[in-house]
DNA sequence: TGTACATCAGTGAACGCGCGTTCACTGATGTAC
DNA sequence: TGTACATCAGTGAACGCGCGTTCACTGATGTAC
């Protein structure tokens, strides 16, 4: 149950971290290929040109390389929620800021290599769900430094069960979106928007 | 890709459909026990007390096995979504009923064996994504029908738009608290009901 | 700057295991007369 | 109602395969003098 995702050694050459690149860039293009489900470590070698011992030599088994994929990409989509609400303030227009976040992330991950499927092991692999809640957490902290900004002398511990809900909300859409590739977007990101940013206002009232 | 979800034989003897439910509560069981990534049909057998032959007899591979579990699940959430659904009209409080009925998702999704499991295999495994969109497609069309009738004479396409997004909203908020335990399930449930009901009541406006 | 040596990085080949799956078979149930 | 036969249901044993994983090794890189 209790899955080892840490790295097991820390490589000191360029070769070496060459080597690790090449084997989270392999699995992020398989994903895209074969799925999760089909993925093995003995997939990700033959695709990075490596033999299996120089995988094992830095990850344990195939959920650390995922946990790892995925740390980047919420990194990088946490990076670019604060780059979007930073110098957030009152007066702006709450319903654009927060679409314009959305289609940000939504094209993020469609850009990332394998960053739809990425997002859906993090959520269905018990030794991966961590790392998401981990990091919606602290998209939760970045928005709740902000607003806190912005509207000052608001309630805390209910603003935040907000703010909390927002970002699974926001999140869970965006993967509707790139499950459905049908859908309208458009009508969907601007409803979404909407929609969030009544939530946030009933707290100035 | 393409993964075979049918039944292989139809049972005609009693005996035969005992096996079948003794199959499928065992899976239901050890999902819950072992999770979606250690199953396999060589599990479920042996917890089932049957011998693989006699699985393979009824379905192709362990997707069917969750396919038919989720299709079950999916029927029972709509049918209790109709059941609270059924007969409202514009006078009654949108939002009590809103979070009456997510409330009573939670339960029923909790209280079925493997319930959280089927749910989240539903979304994750692409075999079994488009269970879980057609059922969120047939619940909206349910929510259409009686809302419809509730209040006639509403544009039908954005509407529907609205009903789809309040039905992935609703399932993924439900997840989201059957995720992560510790969460305030009263404040997130009202909230999520306040703000489904603002995004239907605009269309009255 | 050159050489000798230590450490780091990756290979080739093999392993045991549990997976999905099938075969030829035995036993249980239903049916016709 | 009893028996004979056909069909249905489940078994025992085995299979090939790819998985994760490891071993003893070779080759590459860095370092000390």
């Amino acid at each position: 149950m209790k899955t080892d995702l840490n790295r097991r050694r820390t490589p000191s050459q360029k070769r070496a971290r060459d080597t690790i690149e090449s084997i989270l860039a392999a699995t992020g293009d398989l994903l895209d290929e074969v799925g999760f489900e089909n993925l093995s470590t003995n997939l990700i070698c033959k695709k990075a040109g490596l033999t299996p011992p120089a995988l094992y030599r830095y990850f344990p088994n195939k959920h650390a390389i995922m946990s790892e994929l995925g740390q980047r990409l919420m990194a990088q989509q946490n990076a670019m929620m604060r780059g979007i609400f930073d110098g957030f303030s009152a007066d702006d227009d709450l319903v654009a800021v927060i679409r314009h976040a959305m289609e940000a992330q939504l094209i993020l991950t469609e850009n990332t290599p394998g960053g739809h499927w990425i997002t859906k092991a993090l959520y269905a692999s018990p030794a991966l769900c961590a790392v998401r809640t981990r990091s919606h957490e602290m998209a939760t902290d970045d928005l709740m430094a902000t607003v806190a900004l912005a509207f000052p002398g608001l309630p805390e511990d209910a603003l935040r069960k907000t703010l909390r809900l927002t970002v699974e909300i926001g999140y869970s859409v965006i993967e509707f979106l790139l499950d459905v590739p049908e859908t309208d977007r458009d009508s969907h990101l601007s409803e979404t928007a909407e929609l969030l940013a009544f939530s946030l206002a009933r707290h100035q009232a």
